[in-house]
DNA sequence: GAAATGTTGACTATTAACTGCAACTAGGAT
DNA sequence: ATCCTAGTTGCAGTTAATAGTCAACATTTC
């Protein structure tokens, strides 16, 4: 799913115009169209300030609209930039490593926290 | 190490002046003066483009120097992107399991491929 | 047929990333 | 003493990219 349609499908799950949402949003309607159909005269997406006030007003994640924009979200960047080995040896394993992480992730999750 | 203290390591490194890895990386000394003691008339840091060149220029790890500008390397980002459930999780991470998942990938690297 | 809704193209405003100059400091060489 | 070379700092100005607006039009809904 791509991120104009994702805010288009939460926008009428809350059933608002565009310009109800703009209003809210406090961007112009004509602009909030571009946004949803992707047609932005450059860049596809809107500013990250944008996204957390759709995600807000929508009641939207904001880090899935965020990684949908391909931008990334603060939390991780904050992780990253505090474990930057890690990130670093992280992105030159394979898919394969890569997927044993994740799990490995998964069940660190589960342990209780000690 | 601040950003701006380790630019100017590689800079008497390589015993070039301020104007000489000035002209190289095509900006003026006075702004590069600015970058290395971090007193930028906004933001703290210049653009990926500018540490691009200087990464080159003075034989640095770009990636290494885009994290001390705060600046997420490419291919870390592409990689968020790609498995943007992975990062979700690491993100939830404490630092106790965030140490073991560390401990994991560096095993994860010396196995053998595949 | 007039409200409300959505789309489009051209245009504008704001910000980021610099430049350029001036004036100043501090060390060597000559 | 003075003149290079190096570096610092403040501030106004420039440029390109980003983030939007506005007028006009089309489409649906009643």
């Amino acid at each position: 799913m791509r991120f104009g349609e994702r805010i288009r499908e939460l926008r009428k799950a809350k059933r608002l115009s565009l310009r109800q949402l703009a209003e809210l949003v406090d961007v112009s309607h004509t602009y909030l169209s571009k946004v949803e159909n992707q047609k932005l005269d450059f860049g596809e997406y809107p500013s990250e300030a944008l996204i957390h006030k759709l995600a807000a007003e929508l009641d939207g994640d904001e880090n899935r609209l965020l990684l949908l924009a391909e931008k990334i979200p603060d939390d991780i960047k904050q992780m990253v930039l505090r474990s930057p080995e890690l990130f670093h040896d992280l992105a030159k394993l394979n898919k394969k490593k890569l997927k044993a992480v994740a799990e490995f992730v998964q069940t660190m999750q589960e342990t209780a926290s000690k």
